[in-house]
DNA sequence: TTGGGGCTAGCAAACGCTTTCCAGATTTTT
DNA sequence: AAAAATCTGGAAAGCGTTTGCTAGCCCCAA
């Protein structure tokens, strides 16, 4: 009767079930509802819509304007579904809590929305459970990607995705397969930097606390402050290597276990900056002074090190760098005409922020080292 | 031919048309890979897969087993499609590097996902543009429901989503309408025991730094402030209050102002722990002594406080209870046989946690105070 | 043996959109 | 002026599900 021919718009259906356990709300404003104020097919609205160059301008600005009024927003569902695509990127961190990671995160989903795509986020907490039911939901709602981004990562759960042709990213190292890519993190750069900045203000007995050894880029760290320490001829005892948890927790259990050795070291490098903080944090409860008793310098430049107390000298890798590879390596493995389409890895830099964490080892210079922060006069 | 019939999964589309600009997953196992292996119709399966009873068990066993055998996960696109519900949850933070953030997401996206939801984050950095595109892309995906974790929002923000029906979740206050739901946060009982707390230990002037005033909560916390000093009968002068940003940096400023004053105030609060984190950091730059020289005290509580230097007291607003009200308070708006459909009002409750950034005032009781923390000897 | 009443499984429509195909309209060519 | 070529818009199929309806089956009573 009406000029909507054959939808019903489950009116009938709602009236007659009675009370539906789960209310269905009013049916968003459809491509028909602007068809039908442009007077023009639902062909021609999402021609116009998708900007296809064939419409008539006449009747595409009609649909615009018919858009406009009725407040139009096309069904992501429904495009998906057809269009096999999804525009949703999966984005898998270890550690949401982690500062670091929602640094990470906002960096990328900046750029993911600026590419119009939807960020599916997941955090692992390091559980095989959680990372399982993970990559299900990542796979139900077809996401067009995903990046794990957890710094080493079971190797089950990239046979599940890899299965499936996802494009892939990962960081530090993943399989050589056609879709996957990798952003090849230049470690020793950083960190052979802080290993040289502790030699040259003259420490000799510098330890290092690593991140969970499960995780490749922990790994991978520790192997570069190994590696930098032969280069200079320093040995590094095996009770000079603590591991940590990449938390604060774990970072203060390993400084208790440091400051049990004799000598002490003079200076600890940490895997991140949470552990540098926890460090910290230890030292602080033992009264010791940073930097004047102990030099710490972290990995990562959270936007917190900066404030801490005193101020971290870190190993910055940079998350902008970082989200931008993830996001622009996604998109070269989704998108076939993508310029980069070919490319396989992506490096990001890594180099030393000096603060005011490190400093010359006790007893050396003595009078510098000590009055370093108390030169200033209270004023009350 | 086969057995398959009216299905064509684009082998010859994809044949024909040379290189698409973006290229098309291999379809994904469907209910009717399922059907065939199970050698039932795609609606037993899907039958079996919702639980439905009328399903003869011995068809339900083969279609489990088919499904088993295949790798079949439900397309859920399709399925939002249908049902007009996408079991996707909104939230909305403002600012996803503030640590309490992360903290509340997690616990969010812990409970969401158990209850088989999925959450969409979006964070709004204060912007008005990226609220506004937030918000399309929200309405876009078709969430069930938004959570606006903003504590406090712009009012056009709201108008777009109320005009939708959507169930919302907003925090302090949100308009009188059938389907919007507030939490409650009690921050009076929360700051009255923090200035209760300085207040006994001999504080008569403190300060206090609030956040953006344009948000609601940042407005509730200060008056809160200024309802406990009144109620012991303490007087805040307009230059103990000092406009904060809810970050770093702004406690950093607010603190510089606060020590041009004469008297310095003997102790300041602070709207959220971050500030407290700045202030601290302003504090150890001009050499000042906490908590001899200063109290601070927080709000918030996020994991960190407790590893600053010294541990910050400060008022605890659990994100564990407010994560958890906010997908009840959903689940609710959506769901209309949950048990609390009706409830509009979730009230968190807030407490003063006391760690050592709060001592008595300096000058009172000098010998205990200036040695809390020098006490122990080092040990190297 | 046959009719009726439960059950259950399968068919087909619908969800909102994109895309292909084709017919009608318009323009160009001879 | 007629025929060919080009363009444009509409109709319809299909994406992977769910679900109302119907047909088939079995069993029991008449």
């Amino acid at each position: 009767m009406e000029k909507r021919k054959k939808r019903r718009r489950n009116v009938t259906a709602a009236a007659a079930s009675g009370a539906p356990a789960t209310r269905r709300r009013p049916a968003a404003v459809s491509i028909r509802d602007v068809a039908e104020r442009a007077r023009v097919s639902i062909a021609t609205v999402s021609r116009a819509v998708n900007g296809i160059a064939t419409v008539n301008p006449e009747l595409a600005r009609r649909v615009w304007q018919a858009i406009e009024e009725v407040g139009y927003l096309p069904n992501t569902q429904a495009r998906a579904l057809v269009s096999g695509r999804s525009r949703m990127l999966g984005l898998i961190v270890s550690e949401i809590t982690n500062p670091f990671f929602p640094e990470l995160v906002q960096e990328f989903e900046n750029l993911a929305v600026a590419q119009g795509y939807e960020v599916l986020i997941g955090s692992t907490s390091y559980e095989t459970l959680r990372t399982e039911s993970l990559i299900r939901r990542m796979l139900q709602r077809n996401v067009d990607g995903v990046a794990v981004m957890t710094f080493g990562i079971e190797e089950d759960l990239i046979q599940k995705l890899v299965e499936r042709e996802f494009p892939l990213v990962f960081v530090d190292a993943g399989p050589d397969l056609p879709n996957i890519r990798v952003l090849k993190v230049d470690y020793a750069e950083g960190i052979r930097q802080g290993v040289q900045h502790l030699a040259a203000l003259g420490h000799r007995h510098i330890a290092f606390i690593t991140g969970p050894l499960r995780l490749r880029s922990a790994v991978a760290r520790r192997d570069a402050f190994r590696k930098s320490m032969a280069e200079l001829g320093l040995v590094v005892p095996a009770d000079h290597l603590v591991e940590g948890t990449h938390t604060m927790e774990g970072g203060i259990v390993a400084m208790e276990k440091l400051s049990q050795l004799d000598p002490v070291p003079t200076a600890v490098m940490c895997s991140n900056d949470v552990t540098a903080i926890g460090v910290l944090h230890a030292l602080y409860r033992t009264t010791h002074e940073v930097p004047a008793d102990i030099s710490v310098v972290g990995f990562d430049d959270i936007h917190l090190a900066q404030f801490m107390l005193p101020p971290l000298t870190t190993v910055q890798m940079s998350c902008k760098d970082l989200a931008a590879a993830a996001v622009e390596a996604l998109r070269a493995g989704i998108e076939a005409d993508h310029p980069k389409a070919a490319r396989k890895e992506w490096s990001i830099p890594t180099r030393l922020v000096v603060r005011q964490s490190s400093t010359f080892p006790r007893g050396s210079l003595p009078a510098l080292a000590g009055t370093a922060r108390r030169g200033g006069a209270k004023n009350f």
